[in-house]
DNA sequence: GAGCGAAGGACGGAAGAGCAAACCTTTTAC
DNA sequence: GTAAAAGGTTTGCTCTTCCGTCCTTCGCTC
């Protein structure tokens, strides 16, 4: 049987325990690829931030090494000094093979994140929640002849909605699942045509909350999401 | 602002470094709480079993051997031996404090991955799997007046649902968030009269994903989940 | 009934990740 | 000019994991 099989495969599937080090090094580095900690910011101190994340200051070190090495940030000594997240940022890296490899997994996991956010933000935004999101949309409005302008603003729509659900496993769920789909979409062209439509969806999806509508929000983000789906099955193998 | 400090709060949360053996514990013994492995039920051997979790042996037998101390394995020595799931299970235990307290966010994670596999599943099910959906539909019918046993079929049918997306990570993600949920729902009374409403739901939900009707699915299954989530809310704390 | 082979069971050393607690160096605010 | 606040460095310990080897059990085959 097929669903034997299946379900083996997952049980039995290898068991990845990813380093501390290499957590952090993902955590901080998507945070500043999504721009949710823009260039120039300041990072908490090591011996506040190691305490945060609940590791040992040699660890985190070891990260910022990495992310400084990489370009992402750099540090300053002395008082006043700290570490920052460059400006501007080093150019995005290739997707890797693996990375292609599995692009419709991630599509997949991406949608149910996205589909569930809709669906508990309609339920759950409040009046300030939908304030922003106007903003991001009329922001995004204005960057619709600027991809990487876009695309952060976008990023940040797509928080803003999981942070309407107040709930921190989803707001997390949503930038793995945005970090993602950057390395996917970084090397893709999007004509302002395209970026236009795309943000008329948003409108509508944030009309859908207001209106505490879960169904047509989870409708309209289905469509929303498959218009990327179906570029990407465009130009990736295995679409 | 509370957007930044739900972002910073998720970016700088703590790093949770599961260790091999912690993850393989909670593999085999969700499968097995889960009934994926059902009891009497032979897991393929040590030798065999470290390599495909790609772990090393000694790690995968302190994983067995917690399992056997708690209850869930028996291993038989020989030729013709092997590490078998027990039957009968030991009896589950109650929820920690810490499970209880994040209830609402498991909901939510859960919620999002049944959507994503309710609307995916529309759209890739194939006849084999509507058909074994048929059957554990049958299944839940006669075991009403029998908790345990229509808990288990229940299980089979959301996994089987996941497992028609034919997307591993999703098939994980229900399989994660199903033993979150039991964990929860194990100690609730379930009247027949619940059990039969619930599975009225399963049989809209596998109807529509015949009908390839995505969208249908989705609204029936968000009011099957919220039928759970009202029980839960009117009898854990912070409901 | 002797022995082969497949299974679980046990041990010991090597390597690496992570932690903790110091101490050093640079810079600037006061 | 100095103290404070930041990053940078070093050291040593613990725990996890891996790898290889050997032991023990026991059913099947000859």
């Amino acid at each position: 049987m097929s669903e034997d099989d299946l379900s083996a495969a997952t049980v039995f599937a290898p068991v990845r325990s990813q380093t501390a080090f290499e957590e952090t090094v993902d955590r901080l580095g998507t945070a500043i690829k999504l721009g949710l900690l823009a260039p120039g910011a300041r990072l908490p101190a090591e011996r506040e931030l190691c305490t945060r994340m609940g590791i040992a200051r040699s660890t985190l070190r070891q990260a910022l090494t990495a992310l400084s090495q990489s370009g992402h940030v750099r540090a300053t000594r002395g008082r006043g000094g700290g570490t920052f997240v460059s400006d501007p940022l080093p150019p995005a890296e290739p997707p890797t093979r693996e990375v292609l490899a599995l692009w419709r997994e991630t599509c997949d996991e991406r949608l149910a994140v996205e589909l569930g956010v809709a669906v508990l933000a309609a339920e759950r935004a409040e009046p300030q929640d939908l304030e922003a999101l106007d903003e991001l949309v009329a922001e995004l409005e204005d960057a619709l002849e600027d991809f990487p302008a876009f695309r952060q603003a976008d990023i940040r729509l797509h928080v803003g909605l999981a942070e309407a659900t107040r709930s921190p496993r989803l707001v997390r769920a949503m930038t793995d699942a945005q970090g993602a789909m950057t390395d996917l979409i970084a090397y893709i062209a999007h004509p302002p045509e395209v970026l236009a439509s795309s943000n008329a969806q948003h409108r509508r999806i944030v009309a859908a909350v207001r209106q505490r509508d879960a169904p047509r929000a989870a409708r309209v983000m289905t469509e929303h999401l498959q218009g990327t789906e179906h570029v990407l099955a465009g130009l990736l193998p295995g679409g």
